[in-house]
DNA sequence: TTATATTAGGATAAAAGAGTCCAAATAATC
DNA sequence: GATTATTTGGACTCTTTTATCCTAATATAA
């Protein structure tokens, strides 16, 4: 897998986050609700993202989680580097220790492509771009239903 | 991790194979002595390759593995599929149950772009051509030493 | 001030991935 | 036939990832 899975949950709720109204703190529970993920677990994995300066939370009633900048701020590579870390950017195909240029695999130069290639779509991807494509077409952010149901309270 | 350890480790033993005499017969012990991999674990990565029909094995002194077909005919997407499963090219980003066209998430287009890439560069890449430019660059295939102390007995 | 809703954080459990070990099967050589 | 070199296959252990649970801290509201 190219992301963990407390990536790919991250990533969810992070998109979650963005179809919200800026400022309001959301409950964990809400979110893992409407997602389908475990609330601890996701609570664990949000609490990295607070950490790392992308979310802010709240606690007592009324609290909850909220994202620290606009979401037209945060690339998909920002949520992706605070849960799974450079691994994906610094390993590799061959995944050789203490690999770059230097000294090469034989699929280094064909590797290094592909490798930017995804770079460049984290990098280059913000949250409110999706959320906004998800909603002119009703994409889904779980298993069953559409982007639509997220907004049911 | 793109590709599982085991993968990368079919991987790296394919190309060592790929760079010997066709039809010559491989010990899995100087593979793993070469490679720098445990023994026991590579056996078991190439039982798999060997039950997929990508290499043949024989038993016994003068024994070890081979390549079935040979490697201008094998791409690396052959050992991926044989190892890591269809996983990379089905399974993705946001990691939805059942996902494909027909119920996309917000990240597909964006994804699939991605995963066509790496798909390609997989099933355009065959063993020779890496071990062509391995050879012809002295590339490496392990942590120290170039592609050539491979070639020694 | 008490009850309630929430996040924070630690301990633990379950599942998957990575790696080790051993006995059995097979083939060549002495 | 006995010994040796090798793959096969199963059982087992170790580590990491994923997931659950419990208690504490904090903030609101009654
Ligand atoms: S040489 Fe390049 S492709 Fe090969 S293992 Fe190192 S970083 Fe990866
Ligand atoms: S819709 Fe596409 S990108 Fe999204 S999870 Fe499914 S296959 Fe992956």
């Amino acid at each position: 897998m190219l992301l963990s899975k407390s990536c790919v949950y991250g990533l969810r709720a992070s998109l979650y986050l963005a179809s919200k109204k800026e400022g309001e703190f959301i409950p964990i529970k809400r979110m893992s609700d409407k997602l389908e993920i475990s609330f601890h677990f996701l609570t664990k994995i949000l609490q990295q993202l607070t950490a790392q300066g992308i979310l802010e939370s709240f606690k007592g009633p009324n609290g909850g989680v909220r994202l620290n900048r606009p979401g037209t701020d945060v690339q998909l590579m920002d949520i992706v580097l605070a849960i799974d870390g450079e691994q994906l950017l610094t390993e590799c195909a061959l995944g050789l220790p203490g690999c770059g240029i230097k000294n090469p695999c034989p699929l280094h130069d064909k590797w290094a492509e592909t490798r930017d290639a995804i770079k460049a779509m984290l990098e280059h991807t913000t949250l409110t771009e999706l959320v906004e494509k998800g909603r002119a077409e009703n994409l889904r952010l779980t298993t069953d239903g559409g982007f639509d149901i997220l907004f049911e309270d």
